[in-house]
DNA sequence: GCCAACGTTGGC
DNA sequence: GCCAACGTTGGC
C-alpha cells in the first residue's frame, strides 16, 4: 500500500525544491514519539545524540528514511504528560537499527538535541487549537514518527515559547 | 491469499 | 482499567 504513495510524496517534494530554485534538497519537518520513561528529551540533552531505534511500524520507517540531516524534529512525549517537549535535529541520515535481529531490515536515524521548548505543548492544547486538528497525532494517533508540514512545525514551536 | 487470533497502542 | 482500532502473525 504504502510504498506507491511514498514515491508519489518523494516526487512531489523533489518538484517542489525544484520550484523553490534551491540546490539544496529542503530542510523537512517531522515529529517522533516516545516514552520518557524509555527514554526522554532530557536523555537526548545528557547523551548529546542518539540513534533512535526500535521503531517497528512501517508506516514509521517509511518516514525516517525519507528523512535527511539537518531536517528538524519535535520530540513528543507519550506517556505522563502527553506533550510535545523539545526539539531535536537530524544528524545521520537512515543506517541499519543496531538492535534489530539478523535478518531483520529495521533502520534508525541519529538525533541530536536542538532546544528544550520553554514551555511544552500538550496534547490538549494541540487539539483545542482548529489549525491543528488535522496533523496525524491526532488524526492518526498511533503513529509514532510522521511529517509535520512547516507553518504547523512553527506554530507549535512558537506554542512552545521557542523561535 | 484470506482471515481468525493475538498483541499493542491510545481514547475515554 | 476497559475496550476499540490497528497491525502482525500464522493456520488453512
Amino acid at each position: 500500500m504504502g510504498q506507491q504513495a511514498d514515491r508519489v510524496k518523494e516526487r512531489e517534494r523533489e518538484e517542489s525544491n525544484i520550484k523553490e530554485g534551491s540546490k539544496k534538497p529542503m530542510i523537512q519537518y517531522w515529529l517522533m514519539k516516545t516514552e520518557p520513561g524509555e527514554y526522554s528529551y532530557e536523555d537526548l540533552e545528557r547523551d548529546g545524540w542518539t540513534h533512535w531505534d526500535g521503531v517497528r511500524n512501517h508506516q514509521a520507517q517509511n518516514n525516517m528514511k525519507q528523512m535527511a540531516v539537518g531536517d528538524e524534529v519535535l520530540i513528543y512525549h507519550s506517556v505522563g504528560p502527553k506533550e510535545i517537549v523539545g526539539i531535536a535535529q537530524v544528524s545521520k541520515r537512515s543506517y541499519p537499527d543496531p538492535t534489530a535481529k539478523p535478518g531483520e531490515k529495521w533502520i534508525v536515524v541519529d538525533v541530536k538535541p536542538l532546544k528544550k521548548l520553554a514551555t511544552p505543548v500538550k496534547l490538549a492544547q494541540i487539539k483545542a487549537t482548529p489549525d491543528l486538528l488535522e496533523i496525524p497525532l491526532v488524526k492518526q494517533s498511533r503513529l509514532s514518527v510522521m511529517p509535520l508540514e512547516k507553518p504547523i512545525f512553527d506554530q507549535l514551536v512558537q506554542m512552545g515559547g521557542s523561535h
